[in-house]
DNA sequence: CTCAAAATAATAATGATTACTATTATTAGT
DNA sequence: ACTAATAATAGTAATCATTATTATTTTGAG
């Protein structure tokens, strides 16, 4: 894997910016750096970080995918409202893994959840109806 | 809502074929039994049976979505190899309410869980290499 | 410096799903 | 049963996110 400054642009623009930006907001941000870049760069360079361990690519169900930089064991959680993503300290895997094998002889490898509701900044919006 | 014979058909054939079938896979079967039904008319049957209770609808990350005739709380493993959707009986929206609703003040109102791994029939099958 | 390998920008193509529209089916009220 | 209002349909076009293609440019090892 050669250096690129676009590959290394747009890690610094995932790592600095922790709003889980889909793809298409990397490129928005990417553009303003880097006027030329090409949509096509920004979704193979986040494809090949995500695959390297230094971003994590969450997929959302009937939307774009989202990219995050914090590694840790983490779920994620949409407001239905907003939009806006939130982090959710969880260990599913564990969880998730031996009731698998036990039930299923199931070898997981990877499981993804996301969590739909209204944030607590929406809901106190929604009181004053 | 009216009464619809497509509508009657999608269901029966969602519920007799227990694979957890596409959108696609539902049409291919309809076709056999109504051979003018409309891939439109599928799609919006078992959008509007799933909002009705009927049966679920499983988002599936990067792939098409998946009806369920099954309507205990119960998440899905899909198997990386062969592609096959088994049942896994666990509620994790009772695990994961109290936890957002404690962490965050989210207010949960559905989630999705997708295991991915290789299922025990592949297993067996990689081994004899 | 040179040159092969890798990455790029730009564009076309794909796949899943939804939207649109003219026609047909269903049903409530006579 | 008849009819009018309305919902549902078949067929097609459009949309959205993403990946593939390709000709050109960048990168880095020797």
């Amino acid at each position: 894997m050669k250096y690129s400054k676009q590959r290394a642009e747009i890690l610094k623009t995932v790592t600095e910016n922790r709003i889980h930006p889909t793809a298409d907001t990397v490129y928005t941000l990417m553009r303003e750096k880097m006027p030329d870049i090409s949509l096509g760069t920004v979704y193979r360079n986040l494809n090949l970080l995500a695959e390297n361990g230094d971003i994590r690519k969450i997929p959302v169900p009937n939307g774009s995918d989202r990219f995050d930089s914090r590694m840790n064991p983490h779920e994620h959680m949409i407001c239905t409202e907003c939009g806006e993503v939130f982090d959710i300290d969880m260990d599913i895997m564990s969880n998730v893994k031996p009731l698998a094998d036990r039930e299923h002889n199931f070898d997981v490898s990877s499981c993804s959840l996301t969590v739909y509701g209204i944030c607590a900044k929406c809901a106190e919006k929604n009181k004053n109806y």
